[in-house]
DNA sequence: TTCGTTGCAAAGCTTTTGCACGAAT
DNA sequence: ATTCGTGCAAAAGCTTTGCAACGAA
């Protein structure tokens, strides 16, 4: 059920660099909130920082078990992912079961996804020309687009090799 | 909340054409349910027929209003609408609730989606191009694509109008 | 006759909501 | 002091499943 791995922004960062990462993330949240005249409460930033040192399209249960620790309970999860996607700070795509699903989008350029059906591996793939067409379609349609979903499903490298080997279909 | 419209398969076509395109759709149905053992019902049937008459995007809800007239039940159409999925005579694509929607694809060309959160409209834009960048990504990376879910969300031309003209944002 | 199929209602999942209490400003 | 946010549990969607009756082969 796929663990959820630490990861670093881009490549591998230095910790400095890491610390200004979080900084301005934390800002950004703390911005959005103050224009909106929300609240900047300890769940909040908790959730921000647990998604910001492991990040990794980790579903809302699985989110929610690893934090509930810290005592956010599982409506919080939902509805703070909601202010963090308004903020541009994460995005959600859903899985093959249709749940969602959530990633760090900040300083990430933009990417689709081939999800595994067998094991549940997402892999990323960044389609430049894909995301031209798209563009190009919605003005000459006069079409606004907000969000989109691209993802391929189907059997990643390894559970396709697993499969041939035990039965050539 | 969309109307089913009728709409006949390709563009126009003499009632000739359409009565041996219903005709091989339910030879398909026939074939794939004969292979497998299974069995040709008249709920599977009046469901394909209704399907035919009227495609368009529909809802599992709105195909069950439509055919409970008929004395099918709403797990029957959840039901066979899978089945009906496994012999390529319709595809889904999931509305921006996250909800099942289905279309018919036999003899239709590969397409993604645009659909209008206003105003749930859902427009078919077909891109070869994506797909020729699909196809080689996948085959660069060992993954073996099983479907696809390409929807673009966003305003659709008259709703985007209709938008500007009360405030300007 | 056999066994897949159906409708119904119950159960399952994921996500949302109502409410009283708690906390940020 | 306000007013928003939180946790809990209940409710709400959408989809699946168990089961006894039914019907195609």
């Amino acid at each position: 059920m796929m663990a959820l791995r630490p990861e670093v922004p881009h490549s591998s960062v230095r910790t400095s660099r890491l610390a200004s990462y979080r900084k301005r993330a934390h800002d950004i949240l703390a911005e959005h909130l103050a224009a909106k005249g929300l609240r900047l409460t300890s769940q909040r930033e908790k959730l921000l920082e647990f998604l910001l040192s492991r990040n990794s399209h980790g579903s809302i249960e699985e989110i929610y078990q690893a934090v509930r620790g810290a005592g956010l309970g599982r409506a919080t999860v939902f509805r703070t992912m909601k202010v963090l996607e308004e903020c541009d700070l994460v995005s959600h795509l859903s899985d093959a079961n249709g749940a969602l699903r959530y990633e760090v989008t900040l300083d990430r350029p933009h990417h689709d996804h081939l999800v595994c059906i067998a094991c549940g591996r997402i892999v990323e793939v960044r389609w430049p020309e894909v995301e031209k067409v798209q563009r190009k379609s919605c003005v000459k349609l006069g079409f606004e687009p907000v969000w989109h979903r691209h993802e391929i499903f189907g059997r990643c490298a390894d559970c396709g090799k697993r499969r041939t080997a035990s039965s050539a279909t």
